[in-house]
DNA sequence: GGCTTATATCAAGATATATTGATGTGTTTA
DNA sequence: TAAACACATCAATATATCTTGATATAAGCC
């Protein structure tokens, strides 16, 4: 129960429901990505993805200085079925703009 | 997207979870049955039925001096998975007993 | 080593939500 | 008509969550 109400508080907010979105569409990205197609402070943005991977959302892979963001995979129905709300929502989901020296990744 | 949060925030509330899980098992109850079965006050029973009808879950219907819930029918697939989701979470929900005066409706 | 970059976390203040007790509205019963 | 009942809403307080700015850690670059 603590974590259905984790899962849901993670999407209880426009900003995580953007973000989470974003990286849906995006694949992979890293928190300067978010930071700069968001215009968000740095801060902000890292405990948000925090709370979307605690949420079960989202996994991270650590790579030299950078975190690469993504969605959890293999990802459960209940989860799944949430992405497929959001997708369908008019979020206002920002561009990506490779801001950070971070390559794309294969 | 208003309509999404809302419906998430909703169900962002162990006390709101129970209620839900409650009613979806029995049909149909009056705040009194809540009040009741869940030893809270009334106003507090009385604003997570109103909050939980506001998400979507819920219908109201009067007769006489009661207000009689019942999950909202039809329901969207989403709402059902979430419905389905919480049947399957082990949450503490109490017994039904008739404490007020009104009857079970047919 | 010292500087920059990328990220995480903390403390403080702002905002939102939950709980309680009191009050208001409408309905039934005596 | 007055009292009791069922329910909704409000004001005050308590609690949780969000945002910001500051600081911490750790990796790469000069």
């Amino acid at each position: 129960m603590d974590i259905f109400l984790k899962t849901i508080g993670s999407i209880n907010d426009e900003t995580r429901l953007r973000i989470l979105n974003f990286i849906n569409l995006h694949e992979e990205v890293c928190v300067c990505d978010v930071e700069n197609a968001f215009g968000m402070i740095q801060s902000r943005i890292s405990r948000h993805l925090k709370i979307l991977k605690d949420g079960g959302f989202l996994k991270v892979e650590r790579e030299g200085r950078w975190a690469f963001y993504s969605i959890r995979s293999p990802l459960d129905s209940f989860r799944q079925s949430i992405l497929e709300e959001i997708k369908h929502l008019k979020l206002n989901t920002p561009a990506l703009k490779k801001g950070c020296s971070s390559v794309v990744r294969e």
